[in-house]
RNA sequence: GCCCGCUUAGCUCAGCGGUUAGAGCAUCUGGCUGUUAACCAGAGGGUCGCAGGUUCGAAUCCUGCAGCGGGCGCCA
């Protein structure tokens, strides 16, 4: 480099922020394509500040055509100093006239995987180390972070407290769902008792050891003190579940707020998911424009509407009454006492509502075990928030606060007490009417993102049987 | 875990019993050109996912396996 005292660095969104017309300027980034001519070639250069390109023009008075032909293909890296002139008349408001150029890292053409247009997100998935250099990734993880600073900034303005909760857990102090089990002990030779039970005394913690499936539990036992909580982190299922819906590894957040029931509870999900859809549509408008065209020509119509329009709210013995009238004939009977099956649920969301439904109040029998009874002896107070073209993406509950009713409850479905000591300590001393709920991040970006595949969501995805 | 579909060039796909397997893009070469998914011409590039089987003949039909995708279940 010949040139580099005198040409300060700036990011290519700090250009198109404040363009100022003969500014020697450096910029650096990747090389989107490049295209010769006698006399220039054009390179479009990407950073991931922003999802526009800036053009570099390269003279080849200044940098020979030989140079630039054997070095810059798609995917290379450079430093480009130059003189940035505003064209107001062209494709792109203005251009770097480079005066010389560093090259970082050179992409060779034969095998660089990424050319500047057309790979299936299939593709790309094979290859979730070098995805995040195409544009679409850059604006669903922009999303992502953005919308997780979002989660915060909404708690926290509404005096929640952040807390972290335990990654590892014991054996059974967990809901249902299949655990990914963590020990120290050696695969090739486990220490057994003579009766052939694995000798867990000898395992790190002393006891088995899993990864959590849910924060819920501690979060419950922080919310007794601390009022209104909320856990963000990643969440492990060890279910082979094959479906564009599922992680094995996955993100949740999952408030907790002594002092409300169940209607508050609703209204604050409602507002929650609302207000994370205006922070999208007010701080991502370039990524959502570019998602809108490349994946969900929807997009910004669906998310609109969110902002306008209330969630419909049905109790679970109105959705089922609906589902009855509706005439359908679904391949899973619909009775009262029925588990919402995918098709009733897109059926509500999509053709009844169309847009999103909370169901509250199902039977008790197929939901767990410590959320609340309510009085008429059959249901709980449990909700679940549905959206179109995702799913469920909020589940949630007012929680068993009254230590006898949880007992008798627990004792029905054979659970062992003692290992929930800590959790029925909380309603024997000073329990209180509490609540809360767990909302998938990733579940989230696909209505936020018009994305369809959680894997394309998230940057290196775990599922079953695959590791990318 | 069950069901369905797909797998052909680096990428996206066509070909679905019959000569040496095709296109677009990418790559390389040449031309043209302040270009905008630049353009024009040419070239290279494929044991048609793997293993069997049927047939005179298989990318094409059958079986098994694998990978990927989708539906269902479980859930967030």
């Amino acid at each position: 480099m010949s040139q580099t005292e005198g040409y300060p660095y700036k990011t290519i969104s700090e250009l198109y922020n404040h363009p100022i017309a003969e500014e020697k300027v450096m910029t650096k980034g990747w090389v989107r394509t490049r295209r010769t001519t006698r006399t220039v070639s054009f390179v479009e250069l990407v950073d991931g500040t922003t999802l526009r390109s800036l053009q570099i023009v390269l003279p080849h008075e200044k940098i020979s055509q030989e140079r630039i032909e054997a070095e810059i293909h798609t995917g290379a890296s450079l430093a480009v100093s130059g003189i940035l002139m505003l064209t107001p008349t062209r494709a792109q408001p203005f251009e770097l006239i480079a005066e010389d150029y560093i090259l970082y890292g050179p992409a060779d053409p034969q095998s660089y995987p990424l050319q500047k247009k057309n790979h299936s997100l299939e593709f790309l998935r094979e290859i979730s180390h070098l995805r995040v250099r195409t544009r679409t990734f850059q604006a669903i993880f922009r999303i992502r972070g953005g919308i997780s600073f979002a989660i915060h900034k909404y708690f926290q303005e509404r005096g929640f407290v952040y807390v972290h909760t335990p990654i590892l857990t014991p054996s059974d102090c967990e809901g249902a769902g299949q655990l990914f089990q963590v020990t120290t002990l050696p695969l090739y030779r486990v220490p057994m008792h003579p009766d052939g039970r694995v000798a867990y005394e000898k395992d790190f913690f002393g006891k088995p050891a899993y990864l959590t499936v849910s924060g819920q539990l501690e979060g419950e036992l922080l919310a007794m003190g601390l009022g209104k909580i909320y856990t963000f982190g990643p969440t492990f299922r060890a279910e082979p579940s094959h479906t564009p819906r599922h992680l094995a590894e996955f993100w949740m957040i999952e408030p907790e707020m002594a002092f409300y029931d169940l209607d508050m509870t609703i209204d604050l999900a409602e507002d929650f998911i609302r207000h994370l859809v205006i922070y999208s549509l007010t701080h991502f408008e370039e990524e959502l424009a570019f998602l809108q065209e490349r994946y969900e020509k929807n997009l910004l119509n669906e998310l609109n509407s969110i902002k306008e329009e209330n969630f419909l709210r049905l109790s679970y013995t109105e959705a089922i009454e609906v589902l009855q009238r509706s005439g359908r004939s679904f391949q899973y009977p619909v009775e009262w006492g029925c588990d919402l099956q995918a098709e009733h649920e897109r059926y509500l969301v999509e053709e009844y509502a169309r847009r999103p439904v909370v169901i509250y109040n199902y039977p008790k029998h197929i939901k767990a075990f410590y959320m609340r009874q309510n009085e008429d002896g059959k249901t709980v107070a449990a909700f679940d928030v549905l959206f179109p073209r995702v799913g469920e993406v909020i589940g949630g509950s007012q929680r068993e606060e009254r230590y006898d009713k949880l007992i008798a409850r627990m004792q029905e479905l054979n659970m062992d007490l003692f290992s929930y000591q800590s959790y029925l300590d909380t309603r024997r001393y000073g329990s209180v009417p509490h609540s809360g709920f767990g909302l998938g991040l990733e579940r989230v970006l696909l209505f936020l993102t018009g994305m369809t595949n959680v894997r394309d969501v998230i940057p290196f995805f775990r599922a079953a049987g695959q590791m990318a």
